[in-house]
RNA sequence: CGGAGCGUGGCGCAGCUUGGUAGCGCGCCUGCUUUGGGAGCAGGAUGCCGGAGGUUCGAAUCCUCUCGCUCCGACCA
């Protein structure tokens, strides 16, 4: 490919609303443009690098036993009715009607048409296991689209649904795609790391997301150091063993704290650690009031909260309601004498006594508060969020957070789908029964972006050689120059008859605006040919990641520029 | 959804406070020179100043409405 007669139009400066790293480069290296809010156009050099990372995860998936098919953008709302989903789903489902006043939406995902479409066609335990998948456009309505392709409305995702005659089965349907997932991420020569995570709203009993490690990344990982345990942390699991502190319980003690709210605050107005304080967090879960008590310096984690009750929604109290409950203002609430049926404990708090808490009523705390004396507490649980200063819960090694980027998610299903639309096929014994099922997600433009997010520099976008649009960049310098052109031809053809894909920068360009323009775009294989190097005899090389330069003879160059190449891959861990 | 901000040639911005008929940089086109890290000179093209309504002799500028975009928040006991 010639790039004077290729698309590239790169920019010298970022459109203002671009916000990161990967929105800004994928801008200006040319590879997408903005329709409208989280909507963009592909453009051929940045499509290069998605249909790079969708043949990936083709491969991948095939190789798995997953078979490609594809499924409908349109579908109709009364399958989503079928399902419950059509109330579930919320805003972020576009809905519209078609000229006949029928209701529709485009496809946010596909668990709905996958199995309207099976359960038509799936007799017999015979058929199963199966496993299809797609790569196809989503449309979810988010709330908010921002960070470019990161979170966009439309994109493009690779959805995969498996079906199962028993538990068994779907266990070994998963794990296949888990290692599939991770085969994907690797040949991608992405640092990613697969960890435990919630099901959120798909549904299913646990799963397993594959986060790209990126500082930028809106995901917090809980790493353990030492084994291969990940989470994120809105599921990381927080261990405590600690004995009770075994301390004389002091008398409760009422005290004045006017216009004294939060913990910083009161700790500070009582001079007392927030460590000493107990956080009494009122919840409003499927509409029923829920305390949630945790340790003055720890955060709550809602969604343990959810899990533990077994709820579907878990919001912060309003001002109204933490008025109506505790009977007190915000700021005030605590566990004595609080009027609210399930009050939950986290760990921590079953140890220590003589706590400092809010006392249910405006302006006064109380000193000297033992949970199991002065409080019925319902439940001691896991409630707060892990930090740093944790362990791991399975190995007890120190825990680190690094950041991460979804781009893959593993769910079991179960019986969800299949029970809802009555899915089901007939066993070796006759009898009905309903397909177990999984889904298995990889945004394959997100991955792009995250990409981006992970490998880049001041200079530019430093695609590792997998995602790259193109394998190698030759700079033709010197372009009037027959015998520069002649040369820059013949590596071209050279290359590209080892299979790589080869752009050749022949724009009537300034040797600056070249070398510039290279950085940007990210090619991980740089090649300068000029004059200066033709009479040398040699092809410059530069690695675009590491920046080192090489020099290539042009008499031995099939052998060079192989040795080369694979030295700047070794640096991709390739 | 709540809060804040922004819409002016392709991109980045100034002009708006104090109304007088639009400007800068980059990019683009032509020519000459230049050619190893975003060249120089000369010439040139490109704006319903997001849209609608209003005030005014006159609106990019003031007022009202509207559309679009961006950011922040939705951990507070």
């Amino acid at each position: 490919m010639y790039w004077s007669r290729y698309y590239i139009p790169t920019l010298k400066e970022a459109p203002s609303d671009a916000e990161v790293v990967s929105h800004k480069l994928m801008t200006r290296a040319g590879m997408i443009r903005k329709l409208t809010a989280g909507v963009y156009s592909y453009l051929p050099f940045g499509l290069r690098s998605i249909n790079k990372v969708a043949q990936i995860v083709r491969e991948e998936m095939d190789r798995a036993g997953a078979m490609e098919l594809m499924m409908p953008t349109v579908q109709p709302g009364d399958l989503w009715k079928e399902s419950g989903r059509w109330e579930q789903y919320g805003k972020e489902l576009l809905r519209f009607k078609d000229r006949h006043e029928r209701e529709c939406c485009l496809g946010p995902t596909h668990e709905e048409v996958i199995t309207d479409l099976l359960r038509g066609e799936v007799r017999s335990y015979k058929q199963l296991p199966l496993n299809m998948y797609q790569i196809q456009t989503k449309f979810r309505d988010e709330i908010r689209p921002r960070f470019g392709l990161m979170r966009g409305r439309e994109f493009l995702m690779k959805d995969a649904y498996s079906f199962d005659r028993d538990d068994a089965g779907a266990e070994a349907s998963y794990r296949a795609m888990y290692e599939a997932y991770k085969r994907i991420f690797s040949r991608l020569a992405l640092r990613f790391r697969a960890v435990e995570a919630d099901s959120g709203s798909i549904g299913g009993s646990f799963s397993h997301e594959f986060m790209v490690l990126a500082q930028t990344g809106e995901d917090v990982i809980a790493a353990c150091t030492a084994c291969d345990y990940a989470a994120n942390v809105e599921r990381a699991e927080v261990r405590f063993e600690g004995a009770p502190d075994g301390a004389e319980q002091l008398p409760l003690q009422a005290v004045d704290t006017p216009g004294v709210h939060s913990i910083e605050e009161v700790a500070a107005f009582l001079n007392v650690e927030p460590c000493r304080i107990i956080k009494t967090l009122l919840l409003s879960v499927d509409g029923k009031p829920v305390a949630a008590l945790v340790r003055g310096d720890r955060e709550l984690n809602p969604l343990k909260v959810k899990n533990r009750l077994d709820a579907t929604t878990v919001e912060f109290a309003t001002p109204e309601q933490v008025a109506a409950w505790s009977g007190a203002p915000v700021g005030f609430a605590g566990p004595s004498g609080l009027g609210v049926e399930t009050i939950l404990a986290d760990l921590e708090l079953q140890a220590g006594s003589n706590w400092v808490a809010g006392a249910n009523r405006a302006d006064t705390h109380n000193l000297n508060v033992n949970l199991p004396r002065d409080a019925r507490i319902t439940a001691y649980a896991d409630l707060r969020l892990i930090t740093e200063s944790d362990y791991c819960p399975r190995c007890g090694a120190a825990i680190e957070l690094p950041r991460g980027i979804e781009v893959g998610h593993v769910f079991k299903l179960g019986l969800k789908y299949s029970k809802a639309m009555n899915a089901v096929f007939l066993d070796e014994n006759g009898k009905e029964r309903h397909m177990v099922m999984g889904c298995y997600g990889i945004g394959v433009t997100r991955v792009v972006a995250a990409c981006i997010e992970q490998n880049h520099d001041a200079d530019g976008i430093v695609f590792p050689p997998p995602v790259s649009p193109f394998d190698v960049l030759l700079l033709s310098l010197d372009g009037k120059s027959e015998e520069v052109n002649a040369k820059a031809a013949e590596l071209h053809g050279l290359m590209a008859g080892q299979g790589l894909d080869v752009l050749v920068d022949d724009r009537d360009e300034r040797p600056g605006v070249k070398f510039k323009d290279a950085d940007l775009i990210g090619v991980p294989l740089q090649l300068v040919l000029g004059s200066k190097s033709m009479g040398r005899g040699v092809v410059e090389a530069k690695d675009r990641r590491s920046g080192e330069k090489a020099e290539l003879s042009m008499e031995n160059f099939a052998a060079e520029f192989a040795a080369w190449k694979k030295t700047v891959y070794a640096g991709w861990g390739m």
